[in-house]
DNA sequence: CGTATGCAATCGAGGTATAC
DNA sequence: GTATACCTCGATTGCATACG
């Protein structure tokens, strides 16, 4: 008898997560359901119907092949894994067509089998307890984290993070191939109106229904497509909107631009009169629905109000969302958003209280950006203005004190965050030094980094701790936190007094000229950020 | 006899491969 | 370049069959 056959077991939808000590919470990671057979040396992916895709992904199997087994049937999902830690089906069939970006990681979340033995008879909780013993929490093949009981709080995270919802599984069950209700999913779906343009034919009862909606969003005074709506109502509710639309039809297009291929062609249009009601997963990159799935007409909505619904963060409503900000990356004002709502908890206390200078983008990085420092523009609710004496006038700046303000800069295009070295409520006294080690061309990393690790040996010795911060280009800031005491000229004094030390004891490698000329292998040691 | 379950159909986006 | 077929993911309906 051959090894069993790989037979997935799939989730039930529900609307609500289970509770209880019974059930285990996984991220529903949106990738290529694939179970994985080990044979000895013999590695090979298998898709949910029975496909062979090792193929595919030659470096998953090349990974499972190490795994400390001799024969195993490993389950999970194949997922791209973007930096800011999502997980995107978009990606992963860009990924299958050769763009590499993030990285192709093998969730594994299940054991069948190991070293012959049959596991499917055996409780979830058993299997789980082997399957960390040999698949670890990193690496392209890794184990699918858990969290056992508080279904709500566990799906409300997912949904936070941006994750397609979770799937709970009984701890105490056996594997059971096909659907169950011992494996429920929770979807976090979205759900807006949008205007219907037209339909298709049915190719069951031509004339009498409809096959599925167009339907489109108002975007510049334009109607625009935005995909097709082919589920969600039974067979009666076809043919009577299909009485519904008939009325209204007409020989022109009403969407700006024309759906592409066949379908431009061969659609059935109407006004743009009817509102649907329409639940889906997630717009696609090209603008397009995911899984859509018919709700309801909408009877108290005018076509003209239905628009695509900003998406926010953090109660930050971002225009644009899909704009590229990192053409290299592929990187978007959304996915931007959602690293500064990662990261708030560690950013924004080096943030608060200082008065920012800010690098603003409004096309993408590369494009027209320029440097703001004060804030006589438009800026949402959340960022804090005040009011700071200069030489002649009161200038006024932005401050971010909270992690709504670091997305209200995104919402305004801004890709860099510089800081002051005081904070508003002592603008004359810093409780900061910053010494920038700025390398020559012909400077490596690994010099930058001793010249770091000088300074703060000689601050070591005067007392005063100090840390380093990368700055996204070649250098790197040392940071030397202080009470806020003295003024900004003595704080200058003393750093210049600073760098003049270290570049007279190592004249080779550092310097405090300024100049371009003469110091292409070497590291200029800025004061001024003091100033 | 009603309910549960499996399976095929019919829809969606987006991808590939292949034929023309 | 365009069209077709078929693969992944998905939702949902409707029917046949199994079960208690």
């Amino acid at each position: 008898m051959g090894p069993p056959l790989y037979r997935p077991q799939v989730a039930t939808l529900v609307s609500e997560a289970p509770d209880g000590e019974q059930w285990l919470h996984e991220i529903k990671y949106g990738g290529y359901r694939i179970g994985c057979r080990v044979a000895r040396e013999r590695v090979q992916l298998i898709s949910r119907k029975g496909i062979d895709w090792t193929r595919d992904f030659p470096e998953i199997a090349a990974a499972a092949r190490r795994l400390p087994v001799r024969s195993a049937l490993f389950d999970g999902e194949i997922a791209v894994l973007l930096p800011d830690g999502r997980t995107s089906f978009q990606a992963l069939q860009n990924s299958l067509a050769g763009d590499r970006r993030g990285e192709l990681v093998y969730f594994v979340f299940d054991l069948l089998e190991l070293d012959g033995r049959d596991l499917s008879q055996v409780p979830l909780r058993e299997r789980k307890g082997e399957l960390s013993g040999i698949v670890s929490a990193a690496g392209q093949v890794r184990l699918a984290q858990h969290w056992i009981g508080d279904g709500g709080s566990v799906f409300r995270e997912a949904c936070r993070l941006g994750f397609e919802g979770i799937v709970s599984k009984r701890l105490d069950q056996p594997h059971h191939a096909g659907r169950t209700t011992s494996w429920v999913k929770t979807k976090c779906v979205r759900q807006q109106e949008f205007v219907i343009g037209g339909f298709t034919e049915p190719s069951h009862e031509p004339g009498e229904a409809i096959g599925s909606l167009l339907v489109g969003v108002n975007e510049g005074g334009k109607l625009r497509f935005a995909g097709k709506v082919g589920t969600g109502f039974t067979r009666a509710l076809a043919r009577s909107l299909r009485a519904r639309l008939e009325p209204l039809r007409t020989r022109e297009c009403p969407f700006a631009e024309r759906p592409p291929g066949w379908l431009g062609r061969n659609a059935r249009w109407v006004r743009p009169r009817l509102i649907a009601e329409v639940m889906f997963s997630e717009w696609t990159e090209g603008g397009n629905l995911r899984h859509p799935s018919f709700r309801g007409l909408r009877e108290d909505k005018a076509p003209h109000e239905v628009g695509r619904e900003r998406p926010a963060v953090l109660g930050i409503s971002l225009s644009h969302p899909e704009r590229v900000v990192f053409p290299a990356e592929g990187f978007s004002k959304l996915d931007l958003a959602r690293y500064h709502d990662r990261v708030a908890e560690w950013e924004v206390p080096h943030l608060r209280g200082r008065p920012l200078t800010l690098l603003r983008c409004p096309d993408a990085i590369g494009g027209d950006c320029y440097f703001m420092k004060h804030s006589k523009v438009w800026a949402p609710d959340a960022l804090r203005r005040v009011r700071i004496p200069e030489k002649k006038k009161l200038g006024e700046y932005l401050i971010a004190d909270t992690p709504e303000a670091l997305l209200a800069l995104v919402q305004m295009d801004v890709i860099e965050i510089h800081t002051w070295n005081t904070r508003d409520e002592a603008v004359e006294k810093p409780d900061r030094i910053v010494i920038d080690l700025d390398p020559g061309p012909a400077v490596s990393w690994m010099q930058v980094v001793e010249g770091a690790r000088l300074l703060r040996g000689a601050l070591t010795a005067l007392g005063l701790a100090s840390f380093v911060k990368t700055t996204g280009g070649r250098g790197m800031h040392v940071v030397v936190p202080l009470a806020p005491e003295r003024d900004w000229t003595e704080c200058l004094a003393f750093s210049r007094d600073l760098a003049r030390a270290v570049e007279r004891q190592h004249r080779a490698t550092y310097t405090t000229q300024y100049a371009k000329a003469g110091r292409e292998k070497k590291i200029l040691i800025d004061y001024l950020r003091n100033n």
